[in-house]
DNA sequence: CTGAATCCGCGGGGATACTG
DNA sequence: CAGTATCCCCGCGGATTCAG
């Protein structure tokens, strides 16, 4: 299984070990709620920053901008700032912020499939 | 696009509105590092709670309750508990966590495939 | 408009001890 | 072994301010 050697750290190899710790790092700061929503809210489009803060429903000013510092540093998204007044900065998924988009995606397309097993549960889950 | 009617809560309908804040709801609980690898470490398997101890790496006694209680309300995983001496509960993923474990796994590939692009991103941005 | 910095309160989350 | 409860602290995250 893939995702066992990648999220278990299996002491074969220093840098299976590194590569190891690198993912679960990588899988700590992307698997958080604020990134997924705004990789969702980017889509295909491009957005600047006060788009982004609506879309983004409850999102905080610092929220944001933090979760977007983190994402452009992964290489999740290409920060682009036009040089005019007042700025103008655009928010765009790169190529491997688009493929983890389908992941994000499918999450979505999960939880309405099962909005109702969902609330059955809960109810059950209540006694 | 489902995803949009999914997360920005249309105020078409009454019903509607509730649906989607209840999908935000299970969204923000479920979209979390510790949810995520719990449901990658169950995968296929039943495992005990000392057993997911060890397995989840980095888990805290108390995070992992936490979050398998939250897992367990929205029927994402099933607790069964054996009346024995000492006890022993175990832990198996639902129809519904099978299922989500699909976009999990999706992740964990996506981590493998692109670990060489984030660290060149980081590398990059460290400028 | 974007974003860095500062202040600060509250709660996440670890450690520990105790029950069944 | 599994789970709950308590304590306590650090850091997340919100509000605000200042800069470019």
């Amino acid at each position: 299984m893939v995702t066992k050697q990648l999220l278990k750290g299996l002491p074969e190899d220093a840098d299976l070990r590194r590569a190891d710790s690198l993912a679960r790092e990588i899988f700590s700061d992307v698997a958080n709620k604020w990134a997924f929503l705004i990789i969702e809210a980017l889509g295909e489009r491009t957005l600047r920053f006060s788009e982004l803060r609506k879309d983004v429903e409850g999102v905080s000013h610092k929220m944001l901008t933090q979760n977007l510092r983190m994402l452009e540093r992964n290489g999740l998204v290409e920060r682009k700032v036009h040089p005019t007044v007042p700025p103008r900065v655009e928010y765009t998924l790169t190529e491997p912020g688009q493929a983890l988009r389908a992941t994000v995606d499918g999450m979505c397309g999960w939880t309405h499939q099962y909005l109702g097993h969902i609330e059955d549960a809960r109810r059950r889950f209540g006694a």
